[in-house]
DNA sequence: GCTACATATTTCGATTCGCTACTTTATGGC
DNA sequence: GCCATAAAGTAGCGAATCGAAATATGTAGC
């Protein structure tokens, strides 16, 4: 029972981000899946930026996938570069422009004065919860990592050993060797 | 710091549900639109099941929402009905097949696999921040209700007052007649 | 080295989606 | 009644999407 309350409470918040960022969207004449694209190849590691997990992340066919991006290049927003040894894959990456399309079209300030309505001292302890929630998520998602996790965005190198920046767990020297099950769609 | 760190977990969870959701449309053939029409539907009061409010929450213009509308219409999704006393507007109702249609495009298995990675004593906590987090949103979300907190779907009467069902607020009477400026578009 | 198969991406025609501008119908103030 | 306003629908056009076939590169077996 509290379990449908809680994932419910994610779908909520979940929507009424969409519905924000729908209105961003019109507003740059950019479809919400043109920004979709954006935010993954901002947090893509280099084997998971091409064509193909792109389009495994999306859910779209292979074709709209290439037609989305030769669009998002048109705009320069993206980049094409073909992989020096397997010559049939190609890296995206976002370019100037496209970063800064993301930043605009983030709901930012849904978020600044969202965060207004929160006790500063307590958004430390719901980052916690919330990285919990997230880090369940993704591993229930199907998805899998195509990375390493040492080539994540999200890890870090500490005195003590590595940490994924992320979910804020601690990796062994042999874990971050090791193909990433968590972080290859985000 | 905090502050992004958090609100950036929650982009991140709706990022991967959108991801999840769409690979479910193009299973049953609907664009992830369709399917947010079909959740809002779920979701409105008497007061915002109209064409015009629905063009509010996707932030879409009238004449594709029309469409849709149609579309979902000639699928047996939802029914029109005219309003009686103004004959202006139309009040849009979900019909059993698209109750069945949204039950199923529910990311429900990444849910239940997620709550497996839970610890079972810890959702009820959990619960309480995320409606937190929520409700902050929703604060700062400018589109704001056009109905009734009594007419709203999660208010509830207690032997000892009003509740609403999804902040677990308390109400007054008084409040309970005024417009609500937190569940409109959900 | 050649063949057969596998993989990554693109191309193309048909279809659907979404926007803009315009129309229709209904309400309300004067 | 007349006009402004509002809700919803319609038509046409461009963009997005799908599905299938095509292209190009890499791999494995002989």
């Amino acid at each position: 029972m509290e379990k449908t309350t809680v994932f419910d409470v994610i779908e909520r918040m979940s929507a009424l981000i969409r519905s924000e960022e729908r209105k961003k969207c019109t507003e740059f004449g950019l479809q919400p899946v043109h920004l979709q694209v954006l935010d993954y190849l901002s947090r893509c590691n280099k084997y998971s930026d091409t064509p193909a997990s792109l389009t495994n992340y999306l859910g779209m066919t292979r074709g709209t996938v290439s037609q989305t991006v030769l669009l998002l290049e048109k705009k320069s927003y993206v980049k094409k570069t073909t992989d020096t040894i397997d010559r049939r894959v190609i890296h995206l990456s976002l370019l100037p422009e496209g970063k800064a399309m993301l930043g605009q079209a983030r709901p930012s300030e849904l978020f600044n004065q969202a965060s207004d309505f929160l006790k500063q001292d307590e958004l430390g302890h719901y980052d916690e919860t919330m990285v919990n929630m997230l880090s369940a998520l993704q591993k229930s998602n199907k998805s899998h990592s195509f990375g390493l996790c040492k080539t994540c965005q999200y890890f870090t190198l500490l005195p003590d050993g590595h940490l994924c920046g992320l979910t804020k767990e601690q990796l062994t020297e042999e874990d971050s060797g090791k193909i990433c099950q968590e972080h290859r769609a985000l």
